[in-house]
DNA sequence: GTGAAAGCGCTAACAC
DNA sequence: GTGTTAGCGCTTTCAC
């Protein structure tokens, strides 16, 4: 990290400063063998501009603050992966910032990178922040002129481009999957009640079944609140309702429970009972029997979120924000 | 991001730049009444000092580039989350380059950071570069006096900071315990024998095996090569050997399709055949049976590999370099 | 064809 | 107690 500068090479060729950087830049103003004598020894101590030098000029840091709640779920990662590939391609690079689903490591995240360090933010909002309501810090920051880009847990109280899937669709999908396969009764169980994406899959389940005429048992919700209730919960679930013959979850580690807790009451799968789960992650993939999954396209999420973001940041005057919608797509495994 | 400055403080204070500077900084220099003065307006305006001026003037960034081969391995995920603990708290911001296991991104996202962009990196060998030999862009960055830490896929010709855990180790323990359960035929699954660490497990196992003088088969080595290859592998595998009643893959995923094959020809786990894995994942933790496997201590890699980058920015002189060895555990579940 | 100077936003040594 | 100046490394306008 003992760069050379522009004024060590001008020292060391007795040349000016701006006579080298325009040297290096293959200036008309600069005679040929001046350009080649200044280029021979940049090469030769390996220079490379200063990017903060840069940055502090061109005003931009071509860098962009990506804050995400949780970086061992997998749809998070695979965001994650979409934004990095389109970001780079754009020239862009990638501060991150892990929420934890907290509020407060979310709001001291935006207000660290809020000093000049990146150029805009793309964010999914901490459960916290959401359960709270807590969006002033969101709101500081779009005050401030950052452009941000919200994907996935949006909120309709903050005013800026979004990316989503269509949750209430996905999950109206996958209930009428179910019941075209005839299924009588069919349980939703979540575990992001708290979420406004909880909130849509639960209307989409809901509707699904008031649609069909043929279906005659109520909504059967069950909501998981804690990490270590998933057994417990699945298992009260059966005990009270013996007769299920369907699951939609809202995460797969439900549903991989309850497919668990399903087979060691002698259940068969898909004979006896179906199950859907959400996300196209790799414990979908390895369960037995391999799940039915909505998959959100997590991928094409991260990759549109940071082509708005990128395209915001050039042309910051734009007043009208859109929400992009990413199709999900239902992805029919063993378990149905 | 039209953030306020110094200058048009001053210049709305009707003072000079370094007043108002030192005036937020509580310098002795300055009259209260001043300090107060300038303070309000800065509240006002919601003052922040331009990081990227802070860079350039202190000829730092805090920031750290970290480069990893796959950010949807649990692993890798996981060591991230540990150097962004780590990090955040000694006040340094992470940019993450994804090197998808090639050595060309890996070899640009090096060049990318290294022009003044980071002050140190950490990173995990892609698997692409290790195959290949190729470490001339590590031998760059590091002859640019750049600190760099390597974590899990590090090389011997490399001098600079390691973190691993001891692969040898961890795979002899793994077999052995096998072997304590009275296994006489164990076999090893190899998804990454190309990497230094996979050579380390082969060698652990093989060892644990030697040292065993009930043991009366020869080492069982099966290499997976492609992501569409694990079904055929194993199930070659079993029919080659249907005496196999021990299995020990250096990954989950080769782990629960031999589990899986195995259920499906009839076998009972952990009672005909005992399995253990590597990584303490999702995956682990759900497949059934759960998966016995060696938990790497990711978060401990994580935040070590930080705190030795950070102590070798603030040291840049110091010429020994250390290799730290992360314990590795053997946590044990059903299929065992 | 080359160089001086200003400016990006900040800090700090040094005047006054 | 306040202001001037130089400098971090670079680009670019304007002189010569």
């Amino acid at each position: 990290m003992s760069h050379i500068t522009l004024k060590q090479l001008a020292a060391e060729l007795n040349l000016s400063i701006s006579t080298v950087s325009k040297a290096l830049k293959d200036s008309y103003e600069i005679n040929e063998k001046t350009i080649q004598r200044v280029k021979k020894l940049a090469k030769k101590y390996h220079y490379r501009p200063n990017k903060t030098a840069l940055n502090l000029k061109n005003r931009q840091t071509k860098t962009i603050g990506v804050i995400i709640p949780n970086i061992l779920n997998y749809f998070f990662a695979k965001v994650l992966l979409g934004i990095e590939q389109e970001a780079n391609e754009k020239g862009y690079q990638i501060i991150i910032c892990l929420s934890n689903n907290k509020y407060s490591k979310e709001a001291e995240s935006l207000l660290l990178l809020s000093d000049g360090s990146v150029d805009g933010f793309i964010l999914s909002i901490a459960k916290e922040t959401q359960i709270q309501h807590r969006y002033n810090h969101f709101e500081d920051i779009i005050g401030q002129d950052y452009p941000m880009v919200m994907f996935d847990r949006v909120s309709d109280k903050i005013n800026c481009d979004k990316v989503i899937i269509n949750d209430y669709d996905a999950a109206y999908e996958a209930t009428d999957f179910l019941l075209q396969h005839q299924r009588k009764k069919i349980a939703l169980i979540s575990t992001i009640n708290d979420l406004n994406i909880g909130k849509s899959r639960i209307k989409g389940y809901i509707a699904a079944l008031n649609n069909n005429k043929n279906y005659k048992n109520e909504p059967l919700i069950v909501e998981i609140h804690q990490k270590t209730a998933y057994t417990t919960v699945v298992n009260t679930l059966f005990k009270e309702h013996n007769d299920i013959d369907g699951i939609f979850a809202t995460d797969n580690v439900s549903a991989i429970t309850a497919m668990k807790i399903a087979k060691s009451n002698g259940y068969q799968i898909p004979k006896d009972i179906s199950v859907i789960g959400f996300s196209n992650n790799k414990i979908s993939r390895l369960s037995c029997p391999p799940l039915t999954v909505i998959s959100q396209n997590a991928l094409e999420m991260g990759k549109k979120a940071a082509s708005l973001l990128i395209d915001r940041i050039a042309t910051n005057s734009t007043p009208h924000f859109t929400t992009a919608t990413i199709d999900a797509e239902l992805i029919v495994r063993e378990s149905t």
